[in-house]
DNA sequence: GCTTGACCTTCCAATGGTGGGAAGGTGTAT
DNA sequence: ATACACCTTCCCACCATTGGAAGGTCAAGC
């Protein structure tokens, strides 16, 4: 299976695949007589998992961590629990900041008219001289 | 006012402010003889509408059209409030978006028992052959 | 006057994750 | 043979920020 197809089934770009081989997250593919990466079955399982990995927002280095567990089958669930739930705070406090901007700017957007005066709460804002306002 | 002072009065770093003035978000600060840059408070007032919008997200390319607003006494409100509330959606759909990262997250996590044992939800669920689980 | 240390200057590189594209090789179908 | 779709490696760009090297300047203390 060419890399593109890999790419197709796992739901990653073929870029990306070279990428996580590059930087090691992923073992050397298997090259045919081409040249070209051939991949399998169980490769196109790891691109998936890394892929779904991705799409919950885990860096490389989480993954990296997560892959080597996934491949041990002794790992004690404690370790997989603990990189989730790091992850999953880290992710909670950047929620947090993004609502608290969110928060802030909807504020100053509802208060001013939007029309065609020069008057605007918005630049008054930004441009306070405190900090909080 | 050396550069240091004016970050520091700011909240900006001297190393930000060099980069803003290089890309053309400000003009080019005024040099004594020494050659350092000499900052009075109208370009410190301008560096911290340049912290604040950063601090509620917005990028570089929507500050630079905030100021050209900022220092227009004739600008429309309208015309702030468009680029507002643009940033204000951005923000809200990516807030919306890393929620559903959680909201995933969270489910794995709970499911988890994480102790001494290798069966785990949050594996089974990166590996999973099923893109909706 | 000379040293020390805190500033300042410019320039280059790295971060993280991804995409774009060049320049060239390969496979397949007409 | 020709066209086209794929593959290869390589380098560059994005965004915002930080770090550091190599060197200039200033003020204090001896």
């Amino acid at each position: 299976m060419n890399i593109g197809a890999a790419a197709e089934e796992a739901g990653v770009s073929a870029k990306m695949i070279r990428h996580y081989e590059a930087i090691g997250l992923l073992r050397p593919a298997l090259r045919r007589d081409n040249r070209y990466r051939d991949y399998g079955d169980r490769e196109v399982h790891e691109l998936r998992f890394i892929g779904r990995a991705r799409r919950l927002g885990f860096s490389i280095e989480e993954i990296r961590t997560l892959l080597a567990l996934w491949r041990d089958d002794a790992r004690p669930s404690r370790d997989v629990r603990r990189v989730a739930q790091a992850h999953l705070q880290d992710l909670e406090s950047r929620i947090a900041e993004m609502q608290a901007m969110a928060g802030s700017l909807r504020e100053l957007v509802a208060h001013c008219h939007g029309d065609s005066r020069p008057d605007c709460p918005i630049l008054d804002g930004l441009g306070a001289a405190r900090e909080n306002g």
